[in-house]
DNA sequence: TTGTACGCGTTATCAC
DNA sequence: GTGATAACGCGTACAA
């Protein structure tokens, strides 16, 4: 393995001074032609490359580099939010370090942990159903921070949430105006914020709508897989215990496809997160839809903003969400277009 | 702003010498217990996280971090290699460091250069279709490098592929076997080696069953999107030029399903790359699947292997891919079950 | 067992 | 305009 040749081998190559090499390298303008052309040919010649891991170590200097924790890259969800991060931070000559936390509160903070160790500029987190440790507990200084899909719980950080429950809301608001009437709802562990919203959203239509009583004995929370989903909808259709769906996510929603197709029956259903075979559903399937590239891009701009110098006060900023009501919303009593 | 606390603050407030510190801090044996203990709540009180990056500049250690450029991490193939990738590395204490080509060859270059400077340990990279360099016009040292999607063009590199050209024959000959006698490939530019690959397995197989002369004439490679593929396909639909398909990738499979549901008619199909939904289907729709997990396993445990003093000769691993047929490739007369 | 002194590759200060 | 020289935070001979 041959050494990564270094500003000094370059000085030496090129003869002239090691600072001479770095203003070169560093593109400052006061500095001989003559020089500048030595130098480069020293570059090329040697096939040097500046180690920004050293350059970074000294005052005012970075990696240029953001942490991004969330809970697990290969979701769609995160991916389609770690793309955004990532092209915003590109742009202004940032890399991004990506790390999946598994919704493990450890594995996040070591995470977390690692990342500063790290010196990365500044930190975009998906905080984990159940933290391990507080944000305030972490000692100073912490890098700017953004908490992602969770509300601040933490003083010195800026959040970005999509409107859970005014999403969660409409959607059942819709499938009640569609005439359900016993709407059940289908998701994860209440123990996630975005589930504890959205099923808040969803209990506040069944009460607008006159159809409160029944919330609890219709609320589904062991939906933790696609598998799950689909069992879970798979009984209910046997049952006949819900005569409409509210899907709380992705997984939720294809599972209750996948057992609608098993069954051979469905049900009005109205999903959260649109996904991208949504139309092809027959009929297409509803949807609440959160934009998630703009949740990345504010989370970046909000950090980018911070490493800027933005001192304005901490914030949340809750993005809309969009209900498309494709007509799986709507009562089928029999198949055909 | 606080400044980060560093061994040297340590050292002072535990009234020990910095050596001392190190040695704690890197968990050797040799130390009095005593001192320990003072070194413990100095670096508790302080905060102190040690600084990783400036660690690195250490002969002999390094950041333990790979990089991975891939064209897009919003695409789901993509992703669910990058986490893959990153599941293994973080498994042996790396990080991963993730940047989008967006299939553009210097934008590749820049990110792989700037990945070098950052001196990553490794990298695992998806060359652009046109790459803009030549890997061998890179000075070394080049770090571990792996190519994923691309036979190897450069001797210093491992390679890891699908059995492209394998899956798209088989695919083909189902298609065939299942009567089909016009059979178009409906994909993107052949300049991405992926899809020439794919292209030479299904003339293959047309040749193979006797079905060789129309090739040319039922080869579409302007589906670069998800609605070019339908708008594709919908003209096929329209000219009844094609009597089944062969979508080359999973934005053709989708787009080829939207046209049918369009249309109202559909052709038998098989799609490289299984998705989520394809399930739902109906019928549901028949793949190619690659083990997309095995191939990110695959790339991240060659680099660590080569980090890890491996220096068998370099070697390119093909992956075997798997037919599954779930109905879609053959004739459907009319709707039913 | 602990401390001193130096080097890693880079940038910054300040003379020349 | 250019070049010694001193940091930056940490690890390691080597000496104590």
């Amino acid at each position: 393995m041959v050494r990564n040749p270094t500003m000094k081998d370059v000085a030496h190559e090129a003869g002239v001074s090691l600072k001479t090499v770095s203003r070169h390298v560093n593109g400052e303008t006061n500095i001989d032609p003559d020089l500048a052309g030595r130098i480069s040919a020293a570059i090329v010649k040697l096939g040097y490359r500046r180690n920004l891991s050293a350059a970074s170590i000294r005052p005012g200097r970075t990696g240029k580099t953001i942490g991004l924790v969330i809970s697990d890259l290969a979701n769609p969800y995160y991916s389609t939010l770690a793309r955004a991060i990532e092209s915003v931070a590109d742009a202004a000559g940032y890399l991004v370090t990506i790390a999946s936390s598994e919704e493990d509160g450890r594995r996040h903070d070591r995470l977390v942990d690692r990342l500063m160790e790290q010196r990365v500029d500044g930190l975009i987190v998906v905080p984990p159903r159940r933290a391990a440790r507080d944000w305030a507990d972490v000692a100073a200084p912490i890098p700017p921070l953004v908490l992602l899909d969770r509300p601040v719980s933490y003083a010195g950080a800026d959040a970005v949430l999509a409107d859970n429950a005014g999403g969660a809301r409409a959607a059942t608001l819709a499938l009640a105006r569609a005439g359900s009437r016993r709407i059940a709802f289908v998701g994860d562990s209440l123990d996630i914020y975005t589930m504890r919203e959205r099923h808040a959203g969803y209990a506040a239509a069944l009460a607008e709508a006159g159809l409160g009583g029944a919330g609890d004995l219709l609320t589904i929370t062991t939906a933790h897989t696609r598998e799950q989903a689909e069992r879970e909808v798979g009984a209910v259709l046997r049952d006949d215990s819900a005569d409409a769906l509210f899907a709380a996510n992705n997984r939720a929603t294809i599972g209750a496809l996948l057992a609608f197709q098993q069954a051979g029956r469905r049900l009005p259903l109205v999903g959260f997160d649109d996904f991208e075979t949504a139309l092809l559903g027959d009929p297409p399937v509803s949807v609440v839809s959160q934009d998630i590239e703009l949740m990345g891009r504010t989370a970046a701009e909000l950090v980018l903003g911070r490493l800027n110098g933005d001192t304005s006060p901490f914030a949340t900023r809750v993005l809309p969400t969009r209900l498309i009501l494709r007509g799986s919303e709507k009562h089928h009593t029999c198949a055909g277009s």
